[in-house]
DNA sequence: GTATGATGTATCGGCTTGATATATTGCATG
DNA sequence: CATGCAATATATCAAGCCGATACATCATAC
């Protein structure tokens, strides 16, 4: 059978808004799907490569003054290859917070080793809500368009995700604070 | 320099509770840990014994009947290196959630397909909202055990953010029935 | 002019997953 | 009481993936 390897999915449903280059799929990675998947250099462009022998999309050389730059493009046999992967049900959801892994063993280092992860957690979680709230601001005003609709509804599971972050870390701080007593 | 791999701490953690094999490591990380890491017998048991070349956990032989069976201990030297892992700041944590790269990438296969994995993820998070509410009931009976405790914290976080999945689900579902129109 | 950072392609080591192999024990069901 | 299925238990392997790194060019700022 074919590939089940969820990055070749992921090139092609990116391939599928337009052409980009490898760096420029590392990038959209990095900033637009960030809040719930990544990918690295290491698996991009060698699935690339491999997309590009099966057929599903296509290389081209758009390199100027020197400077390497190919583009990649979707073919209309990587399009039915990507509506197969999304008509299936989903295999697998996972979280891997570090935090969690690191309050549950804490009772090695005792309570104030816990609040201070509570605490760096729930600064980065403000600082990721800006952001977040930012994307849904821009996006709110372009709307008609469907791959935004998309867009949208994932960046509104990102805010309310880290709402109850937030939240769950004004419990626990309380929740802490009352332990000490 | 030391290790830096997750796995080494995941077992020296579980194995700072209690003794274990590896066997019973993997069915805790299957269990208790599953809402926020994973784990797999190619991680366990050459982590294991790993550890054990490295003085940070012994093994002891209590097979019985011919039934092969290796139990792991930490040592002093093992407990040392946790804590300083569980004093350093978090490096990294991420979510890798299938549902929202389908829903991202559903401009492809319409709105019908986005709202079939909306409510298949809707009845995952209820069922998993009903183990962690049960884990939730038998720990605030043990809270004057410190590992409790923060085992307590762990499953409050799960429960919060599976109920803003849930009111995630309610809003996406009801905002695509609205564009529907 | 020259250092820094962004653009761009690519690979490598090491870690992790998922599947699989192997073997024994305990339990249930006809 | 036999037979089969699930649980207990250790272990490995291919394939996938991350993080770091190497390399080269271009743009900008100082």
């Amino acid at each position: 059978m074919a590939n089940t390897k969820k990055m070749d999915y992921v090139l092609l449903g990116l391939l599928s808004h337009e052409p980009m280059t490898g760096y420029e799929i590392k990038k959209r990675l990095d900033t637009t799907l960030r809040f719930f998947w990544g990918g690295s250099y290491g698996s991009i462009y060698p699935t690339l490569n491999q997309l590009e022998k099966e057929g599903k999309v296509t290389k081209e050389d758009t390199s100027s003054n020197g400077r390497e730059k190919l583009s990649y493009s979707i073919t209309d046999c990587g399009r039915v290859s990507l509506k197969e992967w999304l008509a299936k049900p989903v295999e697998k959801d996972e979280l891997r917070y570090e935090t969690l892994l690191k309050l549950f063993f804490g009772n090695e280092t005792g309570m104030e080793g816990a609040m201070e992860h509570i605490e760096r957690f729930e600064a980065k979680c403000k600082d990721e809500l800006v952001v977040l709230n930012l994307f849904a601001e821009n996006l709110s005003h372009h709307l008609e368009d469907d791959t935004h609709k998309h867009y949208y509804l994932t960046v509104r599971f990102g805010i309310k995700t880290y709402e109850s972050y937030l939240e769950w870390c004004r419990e626990a701080k309380e929740q802490i604070k009352e332990w000490q007593k």
